[in-house]
RNA sequence: GGUCCUGUAGCUCAAUUGGAUAGAGCAACUGCCUUCUAAGCAGUAGGUUUCAGGUUCGAUUCCUGACAGGAUCACCA
């Protein structure tokens, strides 16, 4: 049993003997010794001084007696106000370590026989990935890798938006000016060559708005008359009839479009299990608005509408199909939960979206669970918050978006530069040195995405260049080249440092035993990540780990060490550091170096 | 206007879910490379946790009300 455990079930059995008073171990909870107090695991007393009817330091001084009578692994205790700080002995935390150099699968925990699908990316058609898209995959491939790791069966879906009016948009811009312009003819990668034409719509559509609103026509009706406006409408209809001329671009375009994101996705290293597609999709949930209909969930209003009251739920009225008997965003989306659940028989399913779609999701969960779906208790809208520039947000019209393709160039490109600065790539091949800063670049980037609460928006500056130093996604990684470094040497003279070789090992220092306890608290953070949907948990932790092992590095030696198993001990210690590192980072999608 | 989210050091973020003297990084300043990688380590300085009330042994955390920022409230997606 887990240590943790015991000892709160041994409180529990303190208050039963000592005060005659059930208190189930459930409603017990420890934390862990802030660091200028002597101890390791705290009990906070002040909840129970009903129960004790004794003072603060009396009723800790019982419990703490009791404790360390009952529980060998208890070595001393101490009550400070109200709090009891428990000491582990030594020879236990020692016991702690041998026993996850002995686990196998440290860092993974069992199958628990789950399935969740965790839907991420889902970028549109008519323009390139951007900033905000790269918060989306890194968080959605993080989360789905941490759910992996929690022992669940993890399907990660693309749902892709690959029709609809703003898709015509570039594809009108392309008809008129394109001249027969490929991804070939002009070296451009195809997401941005459909992107340029969206941009190129906007502008003459504003443009064209604006001659009418001189020639009289108020701002509304310009909007809607302005000629290209009309022609992508057309179009739109023209696509849903299946006209093979307007199919034939559409097919065309797109399929630019998904080269330029194949290259980009490869860049970030995100991939997927299952490829959704709105132009298979949109068609679907009508269904559920005849079903809905008839269990009496949904109701239509004069004009043939369909609603649903949610005013149970707290929200409004809201519309789930038009008058005139065609699709909502929402029809859709219910047919694809259920054409989520048909594919898979998920129990879990998980939507990486902005929060700026927290209301239509809200919605959209209610309605499948008033309809009494399987999977209703398992919707999860996983709503991260922008990122903004100092200017504020994004505006893709305004030219003020981040491109991630980009962006990625140029962290990989800082890299470069700042690790030939520091004169670190000797013994490096070209290609080792290209990979390195590949992995530096990136690792910056992530860390600095994931390392943030997902729900809170942020802020990222494009003057001052991501850091490569302090609580950084370098620092983390540079911690593991240096241990790689120390276990290269250890190996290269034959030290022999496994678990055997640490037998009759008796003492450890402060900051050894800060260590082991980091290793210990890890399949804790791995669960708490799992269960708030947080990578920034996973690199919280990281930083935490890495952090106390730099100290460890500089205050202890290892090759000059001579006593006992201290040698062994200590490079044992820093390999399973590195481990939990590389694994940790894994979660997150960041590769680590062996040398930097 | 209604609803939701956010507000913590100059800046970017933490705070084990109500616990002890609110912690890191960046920027500034001071030390440490002739010993395993200085992208590191140690230290100094930096706070009325936006404000005002309340709940209680105890509040950054929960409640109420201000203030500020953001999102959202279409027969758009």
């Amino acid at each position: 049993m887990d240590i943790e455990n015991e000892l709160i079930q041994h409180i529990s059995y303190a208050f039963k003997s000592l005060f005659n008073h059930e208190v189930s171990p459930d409603d017990l909870a420890l934390q862990p010794t802030r660091k200028e107090f002597e101890g390791n695991y705290t009990f906070v007393l002040f909840p129970y001084l009903k129960v004790t009817r004794l003072s603060p330091e009396e009723s800790g001084k019982k419990l703490g007696a009791f404790l360390q009578q009952e529980l060998p692994f208890v070595s001393g205790f101490n009550v400070i106000k109200g709090f009891l700080n428990i000491s582990l002995s030594e020879s236990h935390w020692i016991q702690v370590f041998n026993d996850i150099l002995r686990q196998q699968d440290f860092g993974r925990l069992p199958a628990n026989g789950e399935k969740v699908m965790v839907e991420y990316s889902s970028p549109n058609t008519n323009k390139p990935l951007h900033l905000g898209h790269l918060r989306n995959n890194f968080l959605g491939y993080a989360v789905s890798e941490i759910l992996k790791a929690n022992g669940y069966d993890v399907i990660k879906a693309n749902l892709v938006n690959d029709r609809g009016i703003h898709i015509c948009k570039s594809m009108v811009a392309y008809q008129h000016l394109a001249n027969g312009e490929t991804p070939e003819s002009s070296g451009l990668k195809g997401d941005h060559l459909a992107g340029k034409y969206y941009v190129l719509f906007d502008r003459e559509y504003k443009r064209q708005q604006e001659e009418l609103v001189l020639a009289g026509m108020d701002n509304e009706e310009a909007k809607k008359n302005a000629p290209w406006m009309l022609e992508a409408q057309k179009m739109l209809i023209l696509w849903e009839k299946g006209d093979p001329e307007v199919v034939s671009l559409w097919k065309t375009m797109n399929s630019w479009v998904y080269a330029g994101f194949e290259q980009t996705y490869r860049k970030m290293g995100v991939d997927f299990d299952k490829m959704y597609y709105e132009s298979d999709t949109y068609l679907l949930g009508k269904d559920i608005v005849a079903e809905g209909l008839e269990k009496g969930v949904f109701f239509k209003k004069e004009n043939g509408s369909v609603w649903v009251d949610l005013s149970e739920e707290g929200q409004d009225e809201k519309l789930v199909l038009r008058g005139d008997g065609t699709s909502v965003y929402i029809t859709q989306d219910m047919g694809t939960a259920d054409l989520k659940y048909r594919d898979y028989q998920i129990s879990r399913s998980v939507y990486v979206v902005g929060n700026e779609q927290d209301y239509h999701f809200d919605v959209l969960f209610n309605i499948m669970r008033k309809l009494g779906r399987p999977y209703g208790a398992g919707l999860y809208h996983l709503s991260y918050g922008m990122v903004d520039l100092p200017s504020g947000r994004m505006k893709s019209r305004e030219g003020t978006v981040v491109d991630a393709d980009d962006l990625m160039q140029e962290m990989v490109d800082t890299a470069r530069l700042h690790t030939q600065e520091l004169g670190k790539i000797d013994g490096f091949s070209q290609e080792e040195a290209e990979a390195l800063y590949e992995d530096l670049g990136l690792g910056a980037l992530k860390y600095f995405l994931l390392k943030v609460d997902p729900k809170k928006r942020m802020l990222f500056n494009p003057e001052e260049s991501i850091e490569f130093q302090g609580n950084t996604g370098p620092f983390i990684q540079y911690t593991h080249a240096r241990i790689s470094a120390i276990l290269r040497k250890a190996d290269q003279i034959g030290l022999d440092y496994t678990v055997d070789s640490l037998e009759g090992l008796e003492y450890i220092g402060e900051t050894e035993k800060n260590l082991i306890i980091l290793l210990h608290d890890y399949e804790k953070k791995l669960t708490t990540a799992a269960q708030e949907y947080a990578p920034s948990v996973i690199a919280q932790y990281l930083f935490d780990l890495s952090k106390e092992y730099n100290r460890f590095y500089a205050e202890l030696p290892i090759f000059s060490e001579t006593k006992g198993q201290l040698q062994s001990f200590r490079v044992a210690l820093s390999k399973q550091v590195a481990k939990t590192i590389r694994i940790g980072m894994k979660l997150l999608g960041i590769h680590v170096p062996e040398k930097m």
